[in-house]
DNA sequence: ACTAGCCCCTGGGAGC
DNA sequence: TGCTCCCAGGGGCTAG
């Protein structure tokens, strides 16, 4: 599942390839993953149109889906930049598209042709992975390239509107410092963590604490810093929380070297795997020896999210 | 202002 | 072999 060192990797690539291009056309047979935000409407737009009964559901998604293409085709893309686990695509005339990936989204750089109402890859290869074969979403680029969205499990979300109103949808408002911004400091760290009461593994994973950590790189750094994932935030001690501060950093940097995470769905904007899932510690691990002192790695649930982790490094303190 | 729990989805694994 | 059941998992939303 993507998180920052996953969606980190594609915003680089794609602001490597698609700068400068214009987008020519839409198509997308999950139009559920769309909501525009309009230059006089408020936000609550995205209430009524969430289809939640199937007499209105193709009106609505039709008209929706005009809206959608009227507002992006003929626009240039300007950049793309990355905020927590969201993709920012600038484009000309002050529009932003927004592409949160969820947990089997993923862009793809390529080309397709839509059969039967399917898209399907026109070349072999890397399109080939049964994974990139889940496309919901395709821009037409005019360089006659496709930015194509991936999704197996149809969670993913994808906002068009003008920039300060995208910018200031409260998932994005909300968010807590980045992780990995080189402004955020191990004093702030400490400071926001030690204001949380919740289990750490929850806090870390909360978007709003701080944005960027995922189920994976929360469980990877608690087992480097040596902290069970239950503890108390409040009552983790500076030497541990600085270990946590590094380990989280680290793995992530790391991670982004390697080219992300895929152990599950995620693939570069080539279709490519990345490689931190051969660096794993605990993730995915249960009942497998513990690499520092082969004890079996456990697997809990807290708050309906699994964790994983070795009971015997990594004691309640 | 909290938080626990539901919901969105579908492939894959378990059980029969 | 094939059917049915259940589950993962990010994060918004709602009910308590």
């Amino acid at each position: 599942m993507p998180e920052l060192p996953e969606v980190q990797t594609i915003t680089s690539q794609l602001q490597k390839e698609i700068p400068n291009l214009t987008i020519r056309d839409v198509w997308s047979d999950w139009i559920k993953m769309l909501q525009v935000l309009n230059h006089n409407d408020h936000i609550k737009i995205k209430k009524s149109q969430k289809f939640t009964k199937k007499s209105n559901q193709s009106k609505k998604a039709s008209i929706l889906f005009e809206r959608f293409k009227n507002d992006i085709v003929g626009k240039k893309i300007k950049k793309v930049s990355r905020i927590g686990k969201n993709i920012l695509i600038y484009l000309s005339s002050g529009h932003l598209l927004l592409v949160h990936q969820k947990m089997s989204g993923h862009l793809l750089l390529g080309k397709w042709k839509i059969k039967n109402g399917v898209a399907v890859p026109e070349e072999d290869g890397i399109m080939k992975d049964k994974m990139n074969g889940y496309i919901h979403l395709i821009f037409y680029l005019s360089d006659g390239r496709m930015l194509a969205l991936s999704d197996l499990r149809k969670f993913a979300k994808v906002v068009l509107g003008p920039e300060d109103k995208v910018l200031s949808l409260s998932e994005i408002k909300k968010l807590g410092p980045d992780v990995l911004d080189k402004n955020f400091s191990f004093e702030s760290f400490r400071k926001i963590i030690k204001s949380k009461k919740g289990k750490i593994k929850q806090v870390l994973l909360d978007q709003s604490v701080v944005s960027g950590v995922g189920n994976i790189y929360a469980d990877e750094s608690l087992w480097k810093a040596k902290i069970h994932p239950e503890t108390q935030a409040n009552k983790i001690d500076d030497a541990r929380l600085k270990r946590l501060y590094n380990a989280i950093r680290d793995i992530m940097k790391f991670s982004i070297k390697v080219g992300g995470d895929s152990m599950s769905d995620f693939r570069n904007i080539y279709g490519k795997k990345g490689g931190y899932q051969k660096y794993h510690k605990v993730y995915q691990r249960e009942k497998e020896a513990c690499f520092l002192c082969k004890a079996q790695i456990k697997r809990i649930k807290i708050s309906g999210r699994s964790a994983h982790f070795c009971p015997s490094c990594q004691k309640k303190a």
